[in-house]
DNA sequence: CGAGTGATTTAGTCACGACTAACTATAAAC
DNA sequence: GTTTATAGTTAGTCGTGACTAAATCACTCG
């Protein structure tokens, strides 16, 4: 029973935290230049809603310094984050939208639909716990599993490991992707790392590909199985 | 120096535009308190946006006597239109939506999701030109086709004629009327019409079933096949 | 025909969330 | 340790879209 106090945050406020959960998530700091930047605002917008959100209980507010998620704060950006993923997934899986271009679309619904849409969704999926790219969906509860992956770049030659996760949204560089075939879920083998940042080889099915520095650093790969 | 335009309207400007279409669609005359009224909002506040959709050109205003929707006006209230009942119906259709409690649910997503989408899910469903209300789903050009109907009371004893259409949107009694299979699509015939505003008794597959004034009011019905 | 009533509009506020301009804090450079 | 670049904040404005209070229009009834 979600008793949100936060009974309705408005469309930018979930933006806000969306944006403080991933630079927080991604090791960055949640300056207001980074918030600024990350949402296309002026720095002095971002000021004024820090404050706003502080006051909400949703961040807390150290000047000059950055912002951190409260608990309320964090658990309204997961309820945020699972609702985008499990939009995406659905999008993909039940209207033919292809993973490069579901993410504008998610990004307008997330704040739409309701919670019982949502999980409608969820169910009609099998309830499933990574969206096309690879990112973990955050339970009902707030939880979220923290799979570790290692960029491709990073693993030996020789070594066959499975894509987890792709770290990009850019959709030229998603089509590209998967008309290589390289989505998560499939299993490659590591048959080349070129040096000085060079180009990585590995072998898809039998097939060879090869991937440049930039795309390859983006490729999560995982080892078990 | 109003231009604005075409690209967005905001969601206020939608609803404004949803429900003057509806109230002269109905016959009923779209003054200041007939649109105060179906958005729960303050005259004034009309009175101030009936200003704004004017200089937008979506609307002429008579001042005191009421609006009426310009083309531009009236496009861009169909397209909302088609959106809500392709909405409703893929809820209904495909997410397990019942048509008590689609309702709310459109009515935020209709303003949120792209025309993209809309076809998408239009697509899916074999592009539907009913909702499951029976309201007839605008076409992508604003095409919308005209049903004429009869309220069941004034459908004479011992005919035979089917539902095509439930005139309310009130979830206790579209609840009522699904459980008592009286549905868009149904054939039904007219055993008695009592007196004095009584009630309607009809057959259903064989089956009796009586329909107090009110609810016999809604249903409205076809005579063709 | 004038008074009254109800609908409508004007006037003035408010909250939200953006902006620019200008000021201040922090941190790096000499 | 002062200077300076950069990041952050304050102050003030704007547009949207709601509100209340007060004025005005239009129509009906005596």
């Amino acid at each position: 029973m979600t008793k949100s106090l936060a009974s309705h945050l408005s469309r930018s406020v979930e933006d806000y935290l969306k944006v403080i959960y991933h630079l927080t998530e991604t090791g960055e700091s949640a300056t207001t230049t980074a918030i600024a930047d990350a949402l296309v605002l002026a720095a002095p917008s971002v000021s004024g809603m820090v404050k706003r959100l502080a006051e909400a209980a949703l961040v807390e507010h150290l000047p000059y310094k950055g912002v951190r998620l409260t608990h309320r704060g964090r658990r309204a950006a997961l309820r945020i984050l699972r609702r985008h993923r499990i939009m995406e997934t659905y999008l993909v899986s039940c209207l033919g939208y292809t993973w490069d271009n579901v993410h504008d679309e998610a990004e307008k619904l997330e704040h739409a639909v309701s919670d019982d849409l949502i999980e409608r969704m969820s169910r009609a999926l099998g309830d499933p716990h990574f969206d096309p790219h690879g990112d973990p969906i955050p339970a009902l509860d707030g939880h979220i599993v923290d799979v570790t992956t290692t960029p491709l770049p990073a693993i030996a030659v020789g070594e066959t490991v499975n894509i987890a996760r792709v770290g990009t949204g850019a959709a030229d560089r998603l089509r590209w992707l998967a008309d290589a075939g390289l989505v998560p879920g499939v299993r490659i083998t590591v048959l080349d790392q070129q040096p000085f940042n060079g180009p990585v080889t590995v072998s898809l099915d039998g097939t060879r590909r090869v991937i440049g520095r930039d795309l390859a650093l983006q490729l999560l790969c995982t080892r078990q199985v």
